[in-house]
DNA sequence: TTGATGATTCGCT
DNA sequence: GCGAATCATCAAT
């Protein structure tokens, strides 16, 4: 009658963790593997670039101007997805950070497919495996990402949607031994060094924060793109 | 109601 | 490099 889970508790990444601002909170997310299991299977990927927004006080956030139909999950606890549809066409996933009562999310932009490539292929007519989940439109196409998913919970093993805890050398990240320096952080998931950090892409105001986060090096990530306005 | 805009991607030149 | 695709959302009528 018990179905085993998926996904331990214990392999899932804290709420506590995530229970800090966004830009505390966004560097952290880098190694760590998203994962959507839905009817056609399960798809992974390790995040490889991310992206902060600290709502009320962040003009680039869509919280900014304060709680609507839209970003109410933004406003309640630690842990959740907010999925949003843009451009007519598009859905890009954030996780929700800081208490209920507090807006505050990070943009999940890139990662790198672990798990289900084959699946991340069909949805996604694309060549190269880079291009799977790089840029935060795509990474939801790759994973299956939609509106259905606004609001779920990324912390318990029964969710289809789950944030796992970093798993050592998933990315091409050096061993520790090799990597010198700043070890605190590094030590603590294995791979948490060669982190870059840069302005946001496509926001128009706000673009003098660097809250921007990515593992420099590798592949999957994103390139820069500065706001321009658009054509009438 | 209406109108402008967007935390983007893809295809064509 | 440039423009189209395409529609939910929100501020302004």
């Amino acid at each position: 009658m018990v179905e085993a889970p998926s996904a331990t508790t214990a392999d899932l990444l804290p709420r506590t963790v995530l229970d800090r601002p966004g830009p505390k909170v966004a560097p952290d997310l880098l190694g760590c593997v998203l994962e959507h299991e839905t009817a056609d299977g399960l798809v992974a990927v390790v995040l490889t670039e991310v992206e902060a927004y600290d709502g009320q006080t962040d003009p680039a956030s869509h919280a900014y101007r304060g709680r609507t139909a839209r970003n109410a999950v933004m406003f309640g606890p630690a842990g959740y997805a907010y999925v949003y549809f843009t451009y007519g066409m598009h859905f890009c996933v954030n996780v929700v950070c800081m208490p209920a009562g507090t807006a505050s999310a990070v943009l999940l932009r890139a990662g790198k497919v672990i798990a289900g490539e084959d699946l991340a292929r069909r949805r996604r007519s694309v060549r190269s495996e880079r291009d799977l989940a790089r840029g935060p439109a795509r990474l939801c196409q790759a994973l299956g990402i939609d509106r259905r998913l606004d609001g779920a919970d990324l912390c318990v093993p029964g969710s289809p949607l789950r944030l796992r805890a970093p798993l050592p050398a998933q990315v091409g990240v050096p061993p520790a031994g090799e990597r010198g320096g700043g070890a605190d952080a590094a030590n603590r998931s294995g791979q948490k060094a060669l982190i870059a950090t840069g302005p946001r892409v496509g926001v128009r105001e706000g673009a003098d924060v660097p809250w921007r986060f990515w593992l420099d090096g590798e592949p999957t990530v994103s390139v820069y793109r500065p706001w321009v306005p658009r054509r009438r």
